[in-house]
DNA sequence: ATCCCTGCAAATCGTTTGCAAGAGC
DNA sequence: GCTCTTGCAAACGATTTGCAGGGAT
């Protein structure tokens, strides 16, 4: 879908901004560091991956406001959480990702990713009724891969 | 879908056993008594909760051993772990499993279940094609909850 | 006798928090 | 000046591991 081009960075951009100044908060150097780090990132990536990413560019951005930033843009609907059953967590840009959805092989863990075709939108009315406000959504599929699964049994 | 009957029972036990075996591991107590209290739990369950249902019925299980039986369920394809972002990990068996969702705050990490309505069918015929085995699979609805939309923008 | 299992206590690892100094409005 | 931000170090909580004793084969 969209491309990761200046436009639609910029848009994203405003609506961190636009999430922050509603929440009372500031666009600070540690935010606009980590937003950019963030949005050169593909596909998912880890905290500690950001980390790392941020030392090696010498950009000056501590673990804990790496966490916290990630914190914000999780809630501001920049990012999303991938739903691993590993220890670290996933994230992800919204922004230039097609909805998509994984598929995990409980054996070798690895996993497929797939379209989305908004067929969750039969849930939200549900979930609305319940005051729940939806940021996003993910389907995950628990299997054995093809690998996995001619290797035996 | 099937009823957690003695048969179905005993077909995962003979599953454990054959997977121990494989391995060159025995059918200690340890194994026994987990593998029962999960066998035993509904939905889904952490450790920590496998901890106490044990300490509670007075059987002799550490913390370590829960984690180390949980291990082997894991690799022998009787448990698996759900989805969510969040610090515990979240197990449930895969043998007596009701198809159904989740939706999780991303401020207080709580969630709303909700039950499948067969749409996620859409998604087979892609996943077979990669000859993807499907087990199961769970939809994840991230966003503010009721509660904490309430208490502040 | 050997190998596996287990509990204890200590270690790990990702993540969070208290606090005091610094920066922006 | 008040408020938000940040880094540091310490705290935290779930999970893992080293090790020594006990059991099973």
């Amino acid at each position: 879908m969209g491309k990761s081009n200046a436009h639609t960075i910029d848009r994203e951009r405003a609506r961190f901004s636009g999430f922050l100044a509603k929440s009372g908060k500031r666009v600070s150097q540690g935010r606009e560091v980590i937003f950019n780090q963030v949005m050169r990132s593909h596909g998912h990536f880890t905290a500690e991956e950001l980390v790392k990413a941020c030392a090696q560019k010498k950009l000056d951005v501590s673990r804990p406001t790496v966490f916290r930033v990630l914190h914000d843009l999780l809630e501001a609907g920049i990012i999303r959480e991938t739903a691993f059953g590993d220890k670290h967590r996933h994230f992800e840009h919204v922004y230039d990702e097609k909805p998509h959805h994984h598929a995990q092989c409980v054996r070798c863990h690895g996993f497929i990713e797939f379209p989305d075709r908004k067929e969750d939108e039969v849930y939200h009315p549900f979930l609305e009724k319940q005051g729940f406000k939806i940021l996003g959504h993910e389907m995950h599929f628990y299997g054995i891969c093809k690998a996995c699964g001619n290797k035996e049994s």
